[in-house]
DNA sequence: GCCGTTTTCGGCCCGACTGTTTTCAGTCG
């Protein structure tokens, strides 16, 4: 690697969407300014680092989105650490009014007015003007406006924080069971983001067909949660819950509730493409349905999502995929035939047992597993390092060992069980076990919980020399990170990547919705370069066993097919495969 | 600024809601 800075492409996008942010301060051309954000957003659906890609040779203007202009702009971002440009329009528009026009119910015109007329310059000098009753005198401003400001200025902070995928189901099923009650409702389902399986999500979309949207919105009113009514018209209503988190809803008529759903549940870049589409073939995509140009009454498809899609020369794209990412590539009908699913799974190769930090005991995950319909579990508990979680030192591993196989048969024909462990990689790239130890495993993970503070290098040392180890199948939670938490530790994904093909070693999706790693991306980048992919629960109790649907989800996500997927295989493939791999 | 079975210029997704307006601009998703 010759590129001076290690910077992510996280860092580029932002640059690249402070560059959008301030040109539409400026009153720049709207589309120039959404060719910076969709550049932004493109960068950030890369799966292996912008200086990396420089660095082999790689023409990002290939990438859609990008252009000359920003491929020139990303290099110079990654030799430098800045673009030009964006110094230039720091010198011009103040920055902090990114935060200003954050403010909801502002935006980038109101924002340079502020600035222009009230001197306005940050979050702090805008409540003051409000404070003071100088912004309710503003030409195209007025007294609500200025409540509203000083009601919301607070949310700007708070609005960053995103709920993670799981907090989202919890709360998605207490809307549905407010909703349950309400007969004037016929249908009623989830939209936006959350329905994508996204990792966190920004805000929940709720759309719903009745012939009575006044009663649908009055009982949405009445859920207990909400601190504040944002907007409520004739078929939309948004309301903000206590602690910042938004709920729209929208009421729909039967007939176009397929192209309501398709546009609510996005994404935005998503739902440009699939229109462009449509208008390049003579055809207006909108929530009320498929039309024919300049035909705006009788729509020609939109009652379901199918035929939405069907209309536009697609098939049916699930809304896991539907990011802008690969979903419009021509391979699109086959990928879509084999991506994997949650019935895919037949086995569940990392949870752990009372033996560490486990709530149950052997024989309680397996009847669990089995009560789940799994065929296989590998137990994988903690090795000595972990000694929080009373990690097993060899000897006593031996010992869980020889009590599985006394239990095993009590199993038999219902569950295959695994002898397994998670076995950690110390700080100095050893294992934390003895060769002799693993070399009895059915199935060992190794993963990294200490030492994250390491350098770039040794911690991809560490991983690598795991990966090449003989009895290592696989890594569980490659990145470390924990989302919301913890960011991923600093190592070369791109080289554990490598080796693990190299190696026919396994990465793990590690399905816990706190860790989602690796995620999306990752995800498949690896299954591009031919790894196999491992989707675990990481269980700690019989309960968690469930959450293997956000570890598919992210498959999904990945566009990954079940053939891709090590533990879609039966009990006798999954034997063998082990035993191929046993040197 | 990006892009191309309308291809190097001239387009670029579309509609709801609010507040401040007397017919619409700005914001939002």
């Amino acid at each position: 690697m010759t590129n001076k800075t290690h910077m992510t492409n996280q860092h580029l996008a932002s640059l690249f969407e402070e560059i959008a942010d301030l040109l539409e301060l400026s009153g720049e051309n709207a589309f120039r300014i959404r060719a910076y954000r969709s550049g932004a957003s493109a960068i950030e659906g890369l799966s292996q680092p912008v200086g990396e890609l420089i660095a082999q040779g790689f023409d990002l203007t290939t990438v859609d989105g990008i252009g000359s202009t920003l491929a020139e702009k990303s290099k110079v971002a990654i030799e430098t650490g800045s673009i030009p440009a964006l110094e230039k329009l720091r010198a011009e528009v103040p920055t902090t009014l990114r935060d200003v026009m954050r403010v909801p119910g502002l935006g980038a015109k109101k924002a340079m007015k502020l600035h222009q007329e009230l001197g306005v310059m940050d979050l702090m000098s805008l409540k003051q003007v409000c404070l003071d009753g100088k912004v309710a005198g503003l030409k195209g401003f007025g007294e609500k406006t200025q409540q509203s400001i000083l009601q919301n200025i607070d949310i700007v902070a708070k609005a960053a924080e995103r709920l993670r995928l799981d907090d989202a189901d919890r709360l998605a099923e207490r809307l549905r069971s407010h909703f349950s009650s309400c007969k004037a409702i016929q249908r009623l389902d989830f939209a936006g983001s959350y329905r994508r399986g996204k990792e966190t999500v920004g805000d929940l979309d709720i759309l719903v067909v009745s012939q009575s949207p006044e009663k649908v919105m009055d009982r949405f009113g009445e859920f207990p949660d909400i601190s504040e009514i944002l907007a409520r018209g004739d078929t939309k209503m948004s309301v903000r819950m206590t602690g910042a988190f938004q709920v729209d809803l929208r009421v729909v008529e039967e007939a176009c509730w397929g192209a309501a759903l398709q546009y609510f549940t996005g994404s935005k870049e998503h739902n440009v493409h699939v229109r462009s589409i449509a208008k390049s073939l003579g055809l207006k995509v909108s929530e009320y349905g498929v039309f024919r140009e300049g035909e705006d009454q009788k729509p020609i498809a939109g009652s379901d999502e199918a035929s939405l899609y069907e209309a536009i020369g697609l098939p049916w794209i699930p809304p896991e995929l539907r990011e802008n990412r690969f979903e419009f590539q021509k391979d699109l009908a086959g990928r879509l035939k084999d991506l994997i699913e949650l019935t895919d799974i037949r086995g569940d190769l990392h949870m752990h047992t009372v033996y560490t930090d486990g709530a149950d005991t052997i024989e309680a995950m397996a009847q669990a597993a089995i009560d789940r319909g799994l065929e296989y579990i590998a137990i994988t508990d903690h090795s000595k390092r972990v000694s929080v979680a009373r990690g097993l030192d060899d000897q006593r591993l031996l010992e869980q060992w020889a009590s599985i196989d006394r239990i095993g048969p009590k199993f038999q024909d219902r569950l295959q069980l695994l002898k397994g462990v998670e076995c950690d990689i110390l700080e100095d790239g050893s294992l934390d076990l003895s060769d002799e130890t693993l070399a009895q495993a059915d199935w060992v993970t190794a993963s990294v919980h200490f030492g994250f503070k390491q350098s770039r290098e040794e911690i991809t040392d560490r991983i690598l020399g795991a990966i090449a180890h003989r009895s290592v199948h696989s890594i569980s939670h490659p990145s470390g990170r924990l989302i919301s938490r913890r960011p991923a530790y600093d190592y070369d994904l791109t080289a554990v990547i490598q080796a693990a093909a190299e190696h026919g070693k396994c990465l793990e999706i590690n399905a816990n919705p706190q860790r989602l790693d690796l995620n999306d991306l990752q995800a498949a980048a690896a299954a591009a370069a031919g790894v196999m992919i491992v989707i675990n629960t990481d269980a700690h109790a019989v309960g968690n066993l469930e959450l293997m649907k956000y570890g598919v989800g992210v498959a999904r996500r990945a566009g990954i097919i079940k053939k891709q997927v090590l533990n879609t295989k039966t009990t006798k493939q999954m034997l063998a495969w082990l035993k191929k791999h046993k040197v």
